[in-house]
DNA sequence: CAACAGGTTTGTA
DNA sequence: TACAAACCTGTT
């Protein structure tokens, strides 16, 4: 996929292996917002717009560095996709998300963003994380600091819920620092150090594997994930298991199976 | 009003 | 090791 970097703009050129649609609502992040026909993206403390152009896309922002590594662009998509058209199952969901690309998102804001996502919906996990941000840094993700001096009746009253625990706990065995120097880890090893974490189980953590350590042998199995499965392989229930047949069937491109199986399954097409 | 939502923890065989 | 049951909160 083509794209030129202006001062306050990334062109993006051609509309194949880029939608907004596609990696926006595939369920990977919830940083965002739709405005009539444009999308606001705001991780971290910065912003982005985008909109629909002739040719494809522009992305509007003054952290154009930033949002080229966000938005992974300089990976090759036409090729990923190239390679999981030959699995007959994804040959609809490529067809349906084939914008889709997975984000490179920060790991702090993925720990603490995920852990609200538990048996929870994307709708509500919005809110709360919008109140977190309005409530302690006037829109911006608050910094790891400002989250730790937090009581646990602070994240009470952000509705969390019973997630409360997990945050205020949470906040207090790993710091933002601890998380990027795990990124040296292999995955079995970074995969245990995160399910240690209080909040964090098997799906949070293969989520925060996939979105921000950019792992591609993962493959986190919801309650889509799982009703996808039951559909076309023998039915299992048991997720761990579901998941181990899923990430030894597609190997290391797993992660990017996942996202066009989820967003199609959630999409309810058939 | 009961069931459910992008699950995890805790308690019990 | 495996499987229930409980859990905040808003929606259907």
């Amino acid at each position: 996929m083509k794209f030129i970097q202006h001062k306050e703009k990334i062109e993006i050129i051609g509309k194949d292996d880029f939608n907004p649609v596609h990696i926006l609502e595939c369920g990977q992040v919830f940083s965002y917002s739709k405005e009539g026909d444009k999308y606001k993206v705001f991780p971290l403390d910065k912003y982005a717009e985008i909109v629909t152009t002739e040719k494809g896309y522009d992305i509007l922002t003054k952290d154009v560095d930033f949002f080229v590594h966000y938005f992974d662009l300089n990976t090759d998509y036409s090729y990923i996709k190239n390679r999981l058209s030959k699995f007959s199952i994804l040959r609809k969901p490529l067809e349906f998300g084939y914008g889709i690309r997975i984000l490179k998102q920060d790991l702090f804001e993925m720990l603490i963003s995920f852990l609200i996502s538990a048996n929870n919906n994307i709708k509500r996990i919005q809110v709360i994380l919008n109140r977190m941000r309005e409530k302690l840094s006037g829109g911006a993700f608050p910094s790891y600091e400002t989250l730790k001096a937090q009581p646990l009746e602070f994240f009470t009253s952000i509705g969390a819920g019973y997630r409360d625990k997990y945050l205020f706990n949470v906040l207090r065995q790993v710091n933002p620092q601890d998380l990027e120097n795990w990124q040296k880890l292999d995955t079995v090893t970074l995969r245990k150090n995160l399910l240690s974490l209080y909040g964090v189980g098997p799906k949070v953590a293969d989520c925060i594997l996939l979105f921000g350590y950019g792992r591609g042998d993962v493959f986190p199995v919801d309650t889509w994930i799982r009703k996808m499965y039951n559909t076309y392989y023998p039915k299992l229930e048991n997720r761990n298991q579901i998941r181990d047949n899923l990430v030894s069937e597609f190997g290391g491109l797993a992660g990017y199976a996942q996202q066009y199986l989820f967003y199609y399954q959630r999409s309810g097409q058939k």
